[in-house]
RNA sequence: UGGGAAGUCGCCAAGCGGUUAAGGCUCUGGUUUUUGGUGCCGGCAUCGGGGGUUCGAAUCCCUCCUUCCCAGCCA
């Protein structure tokens, strides 16, 4: 009847600086066959992190929004750092994330020869000449930042000479180090990118696709726009700093006879806070011990966090909600917990578990009963399951539920107060027992047996509500209490060590967490929630061995400790 | 001091000369609730500074400031 709201409901989400391009060259007759073609191309020298996931939701995404396709490509060309190893785990993250590049799994290496024969066409074109200055020369005559650099003095050297030079070189003559093949573009360039860049070094290493066919590498700036252009790629996105390389790219895909020319575009690679990203650190969490390896649940890498029970959904959500554009930010944690935990509310079975467990006895419940409870598994879900749980005298209920001396505003169990115990019944705690240390080792308790269900006929109202496990129909689990890894928002910002901001208690391990058998049917993927204490899985790695492992994904938000903790208690 | 880029709420991010300057996260009031969870309702910015153009500027121009990236035979 509005036609203003209909136009409204109508109207597109806004689109990020890549859609508009994209949008604006399909409009133009600007794509061949209107057809847009990305890449997602990883070096396979390291496991991928969260960073990658914005990387490879933007690829894939973009082509899937304007149904183009996404090419995998390894960007294999320096043997000394990659191996099989990271490509099979990128490939299985990118699964993992939910999608697909086949038939479209290239890898830099498969261009090699065609790279060889460009290079060859450049050395007789008189763009790129064999150069035998050392590292340390090259250095020297590359000038600085604000300084022009000045010309090798192999820079004039014949054709027949460079292409005599470069064939030896390829033909493994020459020692590592002694040549290079560089670019003859200008060594006054402002961008010192441009100051006649290395394309091919000697390196008399094994590559884990071509073996020892060769020992001569092409570089990246030679590699990726020619391979770019080799694919059909029409838009290659990068991070920012690649910037500075759109003129190099542009060079390499304006040489004679290479006929597709895709464009560079760049956008700011995503920082999150209280993580460290780089490879770098990455590596060295690993390497010094402090993690369990690359798919601890605490790393950043997709295989820690689907250790650690996120969801691909949940990060294709954040990738989403973090958007895309240049402005180099840095990402609240707490955006990223957000979206794990609306999409685990959503899906999560609900399970009872106690992880500080502190015995319950319900003086007036007959001894030997069992009576069962039904739950629900979900109770967003309006057609979930339900399973059953087993009640008897002797329970365990969480230790924080119960205190002798309650703060103000304490709404759990203490002495004469009355709670209810999820499922089950109202519980009035009576008397409390301890240890010679004075530590409490049992609270006894009376319950209404009217109140069956949990609620009575009466109406009346209490103000807490407790999880609980049967002791002696229970059983005992392991549940590692994952925390972030550092404490600080950008680790190593104050002391210039990142390991100096670690944090100590970013695992807690519980060996004799109580739950209801229903935990035993858990599989490896499933989404739980240990009702009142957070989100957990069970972990992949350990499976089901004597004691079953789960971890924590994330807690739940829990505005009682945030209450605690501004009134100091 | 060379080149490249960026500056809109605590954090992301729309906005593209005329809007009460979207939205999300965080924070924060309230409400619902057999998870102190969830849900629901509400609150929270004049656009890095200064000039200018214009009837009108976050949007155009000038200038200044701040931050990031670049001197691998890494990617």
């Amino acid at each position: 009847m509005d036609e203003r709201y209909e136009e409204e409901t109508k109207e597109k989400a806004p689109l990020n600086f890549l859609e508009r391009i994209i949008e604006d060259d399909l409009n133009n007759g600007r794509v061949p066959d209107n057809t847009i073609v990305t890449r997602f191309p990883p070096e396979p020298n390291g496991y991928l992190h969260i960073g990658h996931i914005k990387s490879i939701c933007l690829n894939f995404g973009l082509a899937q929004k304007y149904q183009g396709r996404c090419h995998l490509r390894l960007d294999d060309t320096n043997p000394e750092k990659e191996d099989v190893e990271y490509s099979d785990s990128i490939k299985r993250d990118i699964r993992w994330l939910g999608f697909e590049w086949e038939p479209y799994e290239y890898h830099a290496s498969d261009y090699y020869g065609q790279l060889y024969e460009i290079a060859l066409q450049l050395i007789k074109d008189g763009k790129a000449y064999v150069d035998s200055l050392t590292g340390e020369q090259m250095k020297e005559y590359r000038g600085t930042l604000t300084e022009p650099g000045k010309n090798s003095p192999d820079r004039e050297r014949s054709i027949e000479e460079n292409l005599r030079l470069f064939e030896e070189m390829h033909a493994g003559k020459h020692p590592e180090g002694s040549y290079v093949l560089r670019a003859k573009i200008d060594m006054a360039s402002p961008n010192i990118n441009m100051r006649d860049p290395v394309l091919y070094r000697i390196k008399f290493a094994s590559h884990p696709r071509t073996g020892d066919t060769w020992c001569i590498y092409p570089m990246y700036d030679f590699t990726h726009p020619i391979s770019d252009a080799i694919e059909g790629i029409t838009h290659s996105i990068c991070t920012l700093e690649f910037e500075d390389h759109r003129p190099a790219y542009d060079w390499a895909t304006s040489i004679d006879g290479i006929e597709h020319a895709p464009h560079q575009y760049e956008f700011a690679r995503l920082n999150i806070n209280y993580l460290v990203m780089s490879k770098r650190r990455l590596l060295q969490l690993v390497k010094l011990g402090i993690v369990d390896g690359w798919d601890d649940p605490r790393m950043p890498t997709i295989s820690g966090i689907r250790r650690r029970g996120y969801s691909p959904e949940s990060m294709k959500d954040f990738v989403s909600r973090i958007g895309v554009a240049k402005v180099e930010g840095v990402v609240d944690y707490s955006l990223l917990e957000f979206c794990v935990r609306e999409d685990l509310n959503k899906r999560a079975k609900r399970l009872m578990v106690v992880l500080d467990p502190l015995k319950l006895v319900i003086d007036n419940y007959p001894e030997d009963q069992v009576e069962y409870f039904e739950a629900v598994d979900n109770p967003e879900d309006p057609n979930s399951a339900v399973h059953q749980i087993p009640f008897s005298r002797e329970l365990y209920i969480e230790r924080e539920d119960f205190m002798e001396v309650p703060p103000k505003g304490y709404h759990r169990l203490y002495p004469g107060n009355e709670i209810r115990l999820k499922y089950a019944y109202y519980v009035t705690a009576t008397e409390v027992v301890k240890d010679e240390e004075g530590t409490i080792v049992e609270v006894h308790c009376t319950y209404d047996p009217t109140s069956r269900g949990g609620a009575t006929a009466d109406n009346r109202k209490v103000k807490g509500t407790s999880h609980w496990v049967s002791a002696s129909e229970g059983v005992t689990i392991e549940a590692r209490l994952y925390d972030k890894l550092f404490l600080t928002e950008y680790p190593g910002q104050k002391t210039g060590n990142y390991l100096d901001d670690l944090n100590p208690d970013s695992l807690k391990v519980v060996t004799d967490a109580k739950a209801e058998p229903e935990i035993l049917k858990a599989q490896v993927g499933d989404y739980l929630q240990f009702i009142r204490n957070g989100y957990f899985c069970l972990d992949n790695k350990t499976g089901k061995t004597e004691l079953p492992a789960f971890n924590r994904t994330v807690t739940l938000k829990d505005s009682w400790a945030k209450l605690k903790q501004k009134m100091g208690v």
